[in-house]
DNA sequence: CAGTGGTCTAGACCACGTG
DNA sequence: ACGTGGTCTAGACCACTGC
């Protein structure tokens, strides 16, 4: 069958609104569905469409829509559960929380978390923020520094820089109240998924200030980890500097 | 076609030799093909058959051993190239070269890199490093200390260990005329592909003789590494600490 | 039981690399 | 021109889930 020449087969059917062209029919497919994710078609934790559905609406085979389904799924954006259907990935779920966090128990016991504000305020973009969320230094973001602990150890100083004009509401509040991963809030409140991040690690020397807050000595050593995250279309939507005591917990990377 | 059953089809055939039974047969497959690495049928660098003889071979559809194959390419053990064919993953190549290195220079230039051993001794395994090698304490490993430099400046201090049994004949002379990562090294020299590791990483302070190698001051945080890296069969064949000096270098991660 | 994703097959054609 | 992997299809059957 011919068909890499841009939109053929079924000019009137839903595929007619794709973009990618000249490419094989499962990422075109592939990016149809990443837009109906973006649109907010189907929300975190609901089901799409079964695959002869899918096949049916964009008039290709079930083996084609499972080939794009696939390659989604490996990026974690959906997850696939036999006997049921295809979810949308969320940041809910007991599974799959702390998806972004490797910061692991020394010992495997998992400890009990507790997370306290310590500000939140809007601000003008500081220049590097700004760059780093594809903004003007005009534009409003919102500043959240917060304190992570496990098994009563205070052992996470975050510094969170988020676009203003997409959280608007979120306040000191707001989140005192809430109890849960960050991004979970992200996704509920402020229909943010995060998807994928990408993270600088360095070693560094805790200040006065960060040693006063993580309750340790001054000049001790601190990972500091820069991330990064993006949500569907690749558009970065958070900054997050961290600082993780790393003498009874350790980051953890698997190298492939 | 029901195939679940150990051994069903084609009783005289290479699949005889399977272990995984009751598994979907891409899965034995892919065991199959797994075998064939370890055992080095064939080597890294080189092309496996196509998928049309390996199908033959095993009595399946080319569909079936696709799948298998996608795996292995998806976990970096081997590597699809169109109109070529398939070929065992290598540390060899430009391109792969420090596919376990995540150190990244802050600006993007790539560094010249060199590297001087400071050790190379066979000792009887200290008990951590028997336990993470599986090894028993009187087992001998090759203990090797390394300082490597990106740009003239030192910036990793790498304390390695290695079993003695597989790696006989490794010594600092033979070291010292070798150009080029050591785990090509391990492939060429003593047949040890390494396919994955895992990593464990810290802050840290320089003590005295480790600023004293790295050129830096007394209690400067380093990230501390440790890695434990694994050839076919998830058999552990590398312990590896190393100490990287993070101001011009961060450690890069991408988080899915 | 019906509906979902998971496996397996067979065959067609395309795109790429090499001779 | 040929052989390789890459894409796409159509259809069969299996395994799991939930009614």
């Amino acid at each position: 069958m011919s068909n890499n020449p841009p939109t053929d087969r079924a000019p009137d059917s839903d595929r007619s609104a794709s973009s990618a062209a000249f490419s094989p029919l499962y990422q075109q497919i592939k990016g149809l569905l990443l837009q109906s994710l973006d649109r907010g078609e189907w929300k975190p934790g609901e089901a799409i469409p079964s695959e002869l559905e899918l096949a049916a609406r964009f008039q290709v085979s079930q083996g084609t829509v499972r080939k794009a389904i696939d390659e989604l799924a490996a990026e974690n954006l959906l997850l696939r559960r036999q006997g049921k259907g295809t979810f949308v990935a969320t940041h809910h779920e007991a599974k799959v929380r702390f998806r972004f966090l490797r910061l692991t128990p020394d010992d495997g016991k998992p400890p009990i978390s507790g997370s306290r504000i310590l500000e939140c305020r809007r601000v003008k973009a500081p220049a590097d923020i700004a760059a780093l969320l594809d903004l003007r230094t005009a534009d409003m973001v919102v500043n959240l520094r917060r304190i992570l602990s496990f098994d009563q150890t205070p052992t996470i100083l975050d510094d969170i820089w988020l676009p203003g004009a997409v959280f608007r509401g979120l306040t000191a509040d707001s989140l005192a109240r809430y109890r849960g991963p960050l991004y979970a809030l992200f996704e509920s409140e402020f229909g943010v998924s995060m998807v994928r991040a990408e993270e600088k690690i360095r070693a560094v020397s805790a200040t006065q200030d960060q040693a006063d807050a993580l309750e340790i000595a001054l000049a001790s050593p601190l990972l500091q980890v820069e991330r990064v995250s993006y949500t569907y279309g690749d558009r970065p939507m958070e900054v997050r500097r961290g600082l993780y005591v790393t003498d009874r917990f350790h980051y953890k990377n698997s190298l492939n």
